[in-house]
DNA sequence: CTTTTTTGTGACTGGTCAGTCATTATATTG
DNA sequence: CAATATAATGACTGACCAGTCACAAAAAAG
């Protein structure tokens, strides 16, 4: 039985041709982005492409997926080894700043093309995505919440998409113009800000 | 001399096309819309359009400019006739969320559109928006900060920025699952969220 | 070495659409 | 009421590209 092999090689294909099509995607743009051009930069031709993804929407939002499973689960990692609400958001913090860095190509691409997910004529994928983020963001609360007073004023939910929202506008800034910012300061900044923020019903 | 009349009508046009392109740019998408629809829910034809705007991605970046504007000047507005930092960063989140609410197409347009101005094949247009959003996020910053102490460790235009972010990252939550969103509560908690947040430098 | 199966190819099709331009309609002017 | 200028039209062009499919090469099996 050598499928084994056979099926692994496969594999090996399909990683090959996301990886290429996040940096594609990125770069151009969806609608820019042409399944030939994908097919060349991989060494394959444009009808390769379609035994391995049945369309170029299907290829966009598998490499989306991907992605954001190991998104979260870098997230989630630092967040459960980390104690109390300020090392928590800390350390969410860091593991953003991290994947981010090391993955500017990915986020370039969540950024640049949320239209192309909000307006997807293949609803079952997009509805997909939606409940992915979801139930990523609950697993973030959750963990979040893990560290926190039951009687804070702030939800658990509204403080971590605050601190992903936040992260990502200065990410865009810096995506648009990297030389007017300064990234470790507004990651130094931010823990401050958010950790002063959730101790609000402290101060009351 | 009629030529007043004549121009008056010819930026009432000018403004019925933008009206009509931002509605549809927002709900279908930039490249999903095209000049037709746009000319046929104006009454015009397609070659009318050419004459208010030498192209397509002239007309996209034009409703992006004008409501750009009218956004920047409501929030300073509001800014600037609140007291103290408190009173600062409750006036910039409430106007942020009644722009909002009022003006939903526009900001899902930005929203969504975002990779269209980040890959804009007429670098001149995105330059020109990117200068346009950083001087606004400056007159903002400057606003907020004359509220704030010298000494403050987290600095306006990064205190700016997540505000911005935040809400934006919750409006789009909205945007795309409004059943399940509770805007109002939002708003409250981010207000207390980053007024807390700001007063760090007094904790320390 | 032959047959069968799997994998890969790229020319082709059908459809889309931005932008143009020769033509027609409407308004302005003398 | 011409004559001239301005506004509006929409058929047409040229370019683009997702997805298909008949065929070919390579690999596996016998």
């Amino acid at each position: 039985m050598a499928s084994g092999i056979k099926e692994r090689r496969k594999e090996q294909h399909r990683l090959e041709i996301l990886q290429v099509a996040e940096q594609l995607f990125a770069r151009q743009g969806y609608h820019v982005t042409t399944m030939e051009e994908v097919a060349e930069e991989c060494g394959w031709s444009k009808g390769t492409l379609y035994l391995y993804f049945k369309s170029k929407e299907d290829l966009f939002f598998s490499v989306l997926f991907e992605k954001l499973d190991q998104f979260s689960a870098t997230l989630l990692a630092d967040l459960k080894t980390s104690d109390g609400v300020e090392g928590k958001i800390a350390a969410l913090i860091d593991a953003q700043f991290s994947f981010f860095t090391e993955n500017k190509h990915f986020f370039q691409l969540v950024i640049t093309e949320q239209g192309k997910v909000m307006h997807s004529s293949n609803s079952g994928l997009r509805e997909e995505l939606i409940q992915k983020q979801h139930s990523q963001i609950d697993e973030i609360s959750q963990a979040l919440g893990e560290g926190m007073k039951d009687d804070t004023p702030v939800q658990a939910s509204i403080l971590a998409g605050s601190i992903i929202g936040a992260v990502n506008l200065h990410m865009v800034s810096w995506l648009m113009a990297p030389e007017t910012i300064d990234l470790d300061q507004i990651k130094s900044q931010l823990t401050t800000l958010f950790i002063y923020g959730i101790s609000a019903n402290e101060k009351i």
